[in-house]
DNA sequence: ATGTTAAGACCGACTAGTTGGTTTGTTTTA
DNA sequence: TAAAACAAACCAACTAGTCGGTCTTAACAT
């Protein structure tokens, strides 16, 4: 059980690969020598390197629509639901940084029909924030001056950065580095009236590692 | 006069290409014959197609290196250098945005004698932005219980992820998103002392767009 | 139990096409 | 006229993908 099938080791092999000297600098040749497979195996496993680099593209953007939307699911409120969200999306970084740093520096490379998938959920993640921004000034907990779009690619612009600088044995952990940012999100877009109120309801950032 | 140089032509069509479809996704022949050369135009003006990839790096960070120590310079408090780098650096994305492109997706392809070079120039740029931020903590200007490194960095995204979504010709133009950004950040990281200040002499944000 | 067969997993030498870079020759300029 | 700038044919190296074949596993008949 503790076996790892050869797909599962192609893929791990590709992702370390991948995020250290990029896609081009990758030859199938050396990803099947490293995981110790075949050019029969790999073939066998994916139709094209293009479908490998596509399997890593999905199974990152699909767990991270997954988290938000669960989040959004599980809070109520327009604060503690950005909160949640961006939580786990700092989260993520832990686990998959090499599918996100492959994510974010190959997807140019990806054939027409991939990318099409992927900018789908892609897209849906960016609403599942944007409409929780929309809700939060509706709500009169954030700013009314706010644009919405450019305050939720700020966001995310903010937090996807991460990759290129977040080590994962570095002197800040992770949970940290997500309340960092919660704290400065928020000092942003907060009204007064809610930053008076979250004083008090919002420790549950400190305490409360797993949100999800 | 209007003439451009065979070089500058083959940068610019590079320069185009490469945003598009990425540094391997373009070759030495397209780059040649969309910019009406040759090989051995090509050849005569670069050592490589890697020297190309360099000079595109090179003269966008060169640029936006000398314009943030010009900020710098030209401001004298903290929160004033701050926005005055920010609103250069956001302006940037304007008229070098191929090159960002570029320099953000492409990096990773950079031989390391290049890539060298280009990472002294970089580490430059954000200690300016640390410096910043550090003394407009000690001067009681930014929130003392802010992190140098993470604030930093978490400007330095926001503002960069604007490359993947910034359109020259779009609904917002470049002096807007980055008030935006400014006011995003100055929310987040003065201090309550220094908000009320703020209010009454942060107004040439407004009118001054020409910051350099 | 044992032999038979079928199918999926996997192997690795080979190929066809591509690409960065060179060489050789020509034009332009100072 | 010499040197710089450019053109075009050419080449050597590399790489994604193929293809015939082997090995393992398991169902099934005897």
């Amino acid at each position: 059980m503790a076996e790892k099938t050869l797909k599962e080791r192609i893929i791990d092999t590709a992702l370390r690969l991948f995020e250290q000297y990029g896609y081009h600098g990758v030859t199938v040749d050396r990803i099947v020598t490293e995981s110790n497979a075949s050019k029969g195996g790999f073939y066998h496993n994916f139709k094209s390197k293009d479908e490998l680099l596509y399997h890593i593209h999905d199974v990152f953007i699909t767990y991270v629509l997954n988290k938000a939307q669960d989040a959004y699911k599980n809070y109520h409120t327009p604060t503690e639901r950005l909160c949640a969200i961006i939580q786990s999306f700092v989260k993520v970084f832990h686990l998959y940084k090499p599918h996100i740093t492959v994510f974010y520096q190959e997807s140019t490379y990806l054939k027409p029909e991939y990318s099409q998938k992927i900018n789908e959920k892609r897209d849906e993640f960016k609403q599942v924030i944007f409409q929780v921004i929309r809700e939060g000034i509706i709500a009169g907990e954030f700013r009314p001056e706010l644009s919405v779009e450019i305050t939720g690619m700020s966001i995310i612009g903010m937090v996807n950065w991460t990759y290129k600088w977040y080590k994962p044995d570095g002197p800040m952990t992770i949970e940290q580095i997500a309340a960092h940012f919660i704290d400065f999100i928020l000092h942003s877009i907060l009204t007064e009236e809610a930053k008076q109120k979250a004083e008090n309801s919002l420790f549950f950032l400190e305490t409360q590692t797993n949100v999800i």
